[in-house]
DNA sequence: ATCATAGGTTGAGTATTCCTGACCCTCGTG
DNA sequence: CACGAGGGTCAGGAATACTCAACCTATGAT
């Protein structure tokens, strides 16, 4: 029998029974209230009865529709608790989470120097701020960009990360005059943006310099960092950065600092090490930490700003 | 979370876990053992860890694997029991499952003599010569074919059902003669199959009428009386049929009976009315029987051969 | 050593299912 | 009458599931 059960219209259901709602349904189930509509409707035509009272309105379960919502959620719930406590599963390797501009401008060029010795290392760039909700058995780390403090875990600040314009050579060059932050005004600035949290922007830079009556409005907005970078190594304006992500760049050479090493602005945000608060951290996690904090020292000593 | 259970890998994988075999989980869930592969393999990627341990002749549970089976195969149970009791619901109607054959040539015909007052009657044309397996609430006959008894319901023979070979007036007239049994090796013979359980076939009507050292190789056999009259109807051989779906073609000559009224073949099959052994058969149940039983004397007086 | 069989795996393509977007409905409210 | 809320459905596209065929390894028989 379990071969005939249409999975889908019953999941759907039983989530749309909870709310009395297909609207609300969809928004569970990250679908539109179309689909839930169909889905209970196919249901509803195998079963070849109602489940739903439907006025204009919305739906109201009836009584066939309220028995099935109960035993079907139950067992529903007991398939979701048994792939979670699966997902939970102690397993191998290590898992890490860092922000996708941390991990492509400063982690990954670094990472070949740590020895996985053979175990799965998984590197997941998120993009979120927030302390992660691990959901998985594997030994995990997540670095963040943030404030802090992060309570329930244990948080171990890594490296701060104050902020500077940087532009291309050539920009510095051939542009228009780039000495004083004043002149910034002539020329097109480009912004990481995020909301919440809400991250520096130029406006604090210049108000932090003593620039606070120069206008400088943003022609570019990204979301990531790496994207800024690239656009300003592609000459295409000034950006306002963090030395964490910027400092390959900037020893490389495609990138410059205007300003040199005047109107650094000293950002809240930093990059931290996120542990579970509880538990013995595997040998492999162990070792990635102990790497990774040489690493740290490495970075502070040949890029001082802390 | 519900939202996120990959439903169909699940049932695939508790399938398979059960068996511990691709193939036998395939036959169950009626796809084939690529499918399983799959599904399972979707699931080991989505865990993040193997869920069977693999050689060249099989398949075995690994310690995870089996934990997931249990619990997860408890939650489709689960799923699967509400589903079940929700299609044994009582409901309104009347479900009637009959061999498609007599329905076409024999029911439907009649049927609209039926007033089902607005109730819904559902007719599946069935061709098991089994006893149904009720799954739904509904009130429900079946007419069966076949030689009976029926244990464990209500058995009530509804019509005998002699065989004897019917043809278009056409090939009467202008085909090889066909006067006596032994004519027939001149002609196509068209035959019903039906190999469990084997009803009769030309051979045990020519040992009938004493004409066991004909041939009679058959050229056609189909598995539907009813394609059967419609090849003879169209003049392509000779078939053997029951009397009860061919009557309505005999009266209205577009079939004709070769050797007359002789050589009626006295088979065991019969056409009977099935209904559940226990319970008080609802109002909508009972006039049809009702129905069914007037129509039944009706055809007896009409066509005497019981 | 070779061949046949069994069970599982996978590439490529197809079939089926699921979903979206847009437009529609009814009902209630202002 | 207009608007908003919630549900229903057509048409088309996206995603998933499946099939078929060819492949693999291991085992047993010859």
């Amino acid at each position: 029998m379990i071969e005939r059960l249409p999975l889908n219209a019953l999941r759907a259901f039983v989530v749309a029974a909870r709310h009395e709602s297909f609207q609300q349904a969809a928004a569970e189930l990250h679908v539109t209230a179309g689909a839930v509509s169909r889905q209970v409707k196919e249901l509803e035509s195998r079963l070849a009865f109602p489940v739903f009272e439907r006025n204009a309105h919305g739906v109201r379960l009836n009584a066939a529709g309220r028995r099935l919502a109960e035993s079907a959620g139950a067992g529903l719930d007991r398939l979701a608790e048994a792939y979670r406590e699966a997902q939970r599963l102690p397993r191998a390797g290590l898992s890490i989470s860092a922000p996708p501009s941390f991990v492509q401008h400063w982690l990954l060029p670094r990472l070949a120097g740590f020895d996985a010795r053979g175990e799965e290392v998984a590197l997941e760039a998120s993009e979120v701020l927030t302390q992660p909700e691990w959901d998985d058995g594997r030994a995990r780390l997540a670095i963040r960009y943030g404030t802090g403090p992060w309570p329930g875990v244990e948080d171990r600040p890594l490296l701060s990360d104050p902020m500077f314009p940087v532009c291309s050579p050539a920009l510095l060059e051939r542009g228009p005059p780039l000495q004083e932050p004043a002149d910034l005004a002539a020329h097109t600035l480009i912004h990481v943006s995020c909301t919440e949290p809400a991250i520096p922007t130029w406006r604090h830079w210049l108000d932090h310099v003593g620039a606070a009556g120069v206008p400088a409005p943003v022609q570019w907005h990204y979301s990531l960092f790496s994207h800024a970078l690239d656009q300003a190594i592609a000459g295409r304006g000034v950006a306002l950065v963090g030395r964490v992500v910027a400092a390959d760049r900037l020893d490389s050479g495609v990138l410059v600092r205007p300003f040199g090493e005047r109107y650094a602005f000293p950002s809240p945000f930093g990059y931290s090490l996120i542990t579970p608060a509880a538990g013995e951290p595997p040998p492999l996690a162990v070792r990635f930490i102990d790497w990774l904090m040489g690493e740290v020292a490495r970075f502070r000593e040949g890029h001082p700003g802390d």
